[in-house]
RNA sequence: GGUACCUUGACCGAGUGGCUAGGUAGCGGUCUGCAAAACCGUCAACGGCAGUUCGAAUCUGCCAGGUACCUCCA
């Protein structure tokens, strides 16, 4: 761990030096997904940032354990005082078991995230698998008399609770400043106070998803899971919490309350937060109805979109900009990525070609200085476009290289290969797509390179008519051909 | 209204009190039978006004425009 990691904590709203509470382990909790749709481009977003921490803080050497949630009860449709839970009303709308909705949903999202080459967490706890846990939690916050019962759902008293600590210390809020502007309740409210939030909510006798509990059937409040499971699985003090910008307030603020409602302290040493994707300059969301699925995205299938995006396309993109920027969305962008990815990769697949010289122009010091830049990229709150751009640079080494432009020494070049491998692969977690390559697809690829020898011939023979031919046909198909000194190579487009 | 934040060249997008980010597109060239790719070179920016400073796009103030959160949201 010989590097030092600074990390933009929202808590102190400035950079620190990360500094885990137990010296080589990591405690990471991030705010997964509510599986009643479609992942869509902002879903990628904090599962692609998190992932490279995690990846990073692990190459690291530290032993990180990653929780990231699946959300599939306990978010409110609309107004706390008849609340209807998301799940239970897309499933009655499409009459389907609540359970199984969450499961198509939660299966989908694990395919898109596949497809991203998004890392598995190391434990994805779901909200209705610890329900137990958070009773445990309303009844903690209970007795040290920070809640209410009021018709069967608790309630976390707020007001009380900002007199002995301070409610909005995440968000950089007070207390008066939230209840001014929150919306004044219809009729007769269960709340005390209409910034209180619930713990606990009783459940009407049509309510799908109930649980018993000590205060009747009912089902946990908007903000417990997080608090419970992360307790559970990271223990009373983790180092990093995670999730996109929107949850700032109110779920991480009321997730702090809660801890210290119950522990007496705060869970999190470090609460990190990813922007937002932007389309046309405007959120990309479901309230504004203006977002993109990653299926879409991954067929083209959208207005938007003038053709399909790889997966690693879309991942490259969110990575040439800074998890703590907005970005914009656009078709045209997505085209510059696409096609920045391309050069990358091509430059990485350049190594093959190159013979390198032992007096070569490249040497060690240039490799050493490579490594040395990414590495402070990452440790500067994880700088992505950073790093790629040093990657670049490295790619056009190799391309000079490849073009006899420039010589690079044999340990140079090797190493060259490892950084390229760590940052590009592993740490910044793209991968060539290529896909795997099947017998059938090789079989395939040598009548390609059949061809070719043909078009060879013919080019020998100045035979520019069927040699045109050959090459035009096979762009036709999709395969790009490319002509050098030493013969043609090709790839297939897509 | 409150809180947080943003405004960089044709587009996307980093960063910084003085040292060319990078990518895409464009332009000129090298290479090539032609092309593509690659390579080399090149163009171009820091919303406006004032201040601090030897020096600011970078700090401060004001103005203009925009976004997010305050309701579920990644």
């Amino acid at each position: 761990m010989a590097q030092t990691v600074q990390l933009y904590n929202t808590l102190s709203r400035k950079k620190e030096v990360f500094t885990p509470i137990n010296p080589n382990h990591v405690g990471m909790y991030v705010c997964g997904p509510t599986v009643y749709g479609d992942a869509h481009l902002g879903h990628a977003r904090p599962a692609i940032t998190f992932d490279i921490v995690f990846r990073y803080l692990q190459h690291l050497g530290y032993k990180v354990r990653y929780v990231r949630n699946i959300t599939d009860v306990g978010h409110l449709e609309h107004d706390a005082d008849e609340g209807e839970d998301k799940i239970a009303k897309k499933a009655r709308l499409e009459q389907l078991e609540p359970m199984e909705i969450a499961q198509f949903y939660t299966n989908r999202f694990h395919k898109a995230m596949e497809a991203l080459n998004v890392l598995p967490p190391s434990i994805e706890p779901h909200a209705t698998g610890h329900i137990m846990e958070q009773i445990e939690l309303v009844k903690e916050i209970e007795k040290n008399g920070f809640a209410y019962e009021s018709k069967g759902s608790v309630y976390f008293d707020v007001e009380k609770y900002n007199k002995a600590h301070r409610y909005g210390i995440l968000s950089g809020r007070n207390l008066e400043d939230v209840i001014n502007a929150s919306r004044a309740l219809d009729g007769v409210s269960e709340k005390h106070n209409q910034v209180d939030f619930a713990l606990w909510k009783n459940a009407q006798p049509e309510h799908i998803m109930r649980w018993n509990s000590p205060w009747g059937a009912g089902f946990p409040g908007w903000h417990c899971e997080c608090t419970a499971m992360g307790r559970k699985y990271l223990g009373d003090h983790f180092d990093i919490h995670g999730g996109g910008m929107d949850l700032v307030f109110p779920h991480h603020e009321c997730e702090i309350a809660q801890s210290v409602a119950s522990q007496g302290d705060q869970m999190v040493t470090y609460w990190m937060h990813n922007n937002m994707i932007t389309i046309n300059g405007q959120k990309m969301g479901k309230s504004l109805g203006n977002f993109i699925t990653l299926d879409q995205f991954f067929t083209g299938n959208h207005k938007s979109l003038t053709e399909a995006y790889s997966p690693m396309t879309i991942r490259f993109f969110i990575l040439q900009a800074h998890y703590r920027s907005t970005v914009d969305f656009s078709n045209e962008a997505l085209q510059a990525s696409h096609k920045g990815l391309d050069r990358l990769m091509e430059g990485m697949a350049q190594i093959e070609r190159i013979t390198p010289i032992a007096n070569g122009d490249i040497t060690m010091d240039y490799v050493d200085k490579l490594r040395q830049n990414c590495y402070e990229a990452m440790n500067d709150d994880f700088n992505s476009p950073i790093v790629i751009s040093h990657l670049f640079d490295a790619c056009r080494i190799l391309n000079q290289a490849a073009d006899k432009k420039t010589t690079i020494t044999p340990d140079a070049l090797e190493a060259i290969q490892q950084v390229f491998h760590l940052f590009a692969f592993d740490i910044l977690g793209l991968r060539p797509e290529t896909g795997g390559s099947t017998g059938r697809e090789e079989a395939f690829g040598k009548v390609v390179d059949m061809l070719l020898t043909q078009r060879q011939k013919a080019k020998e023979n100045k035979d520019w008519a069927t040699s045109d031919l050959i090459r035009d046909e096979l762009a036709r198909l999709g395969f790009e051909v490319k002509d050098t000194k030493d013969g043609s190579t090709w790839k297939l487009n897509k």
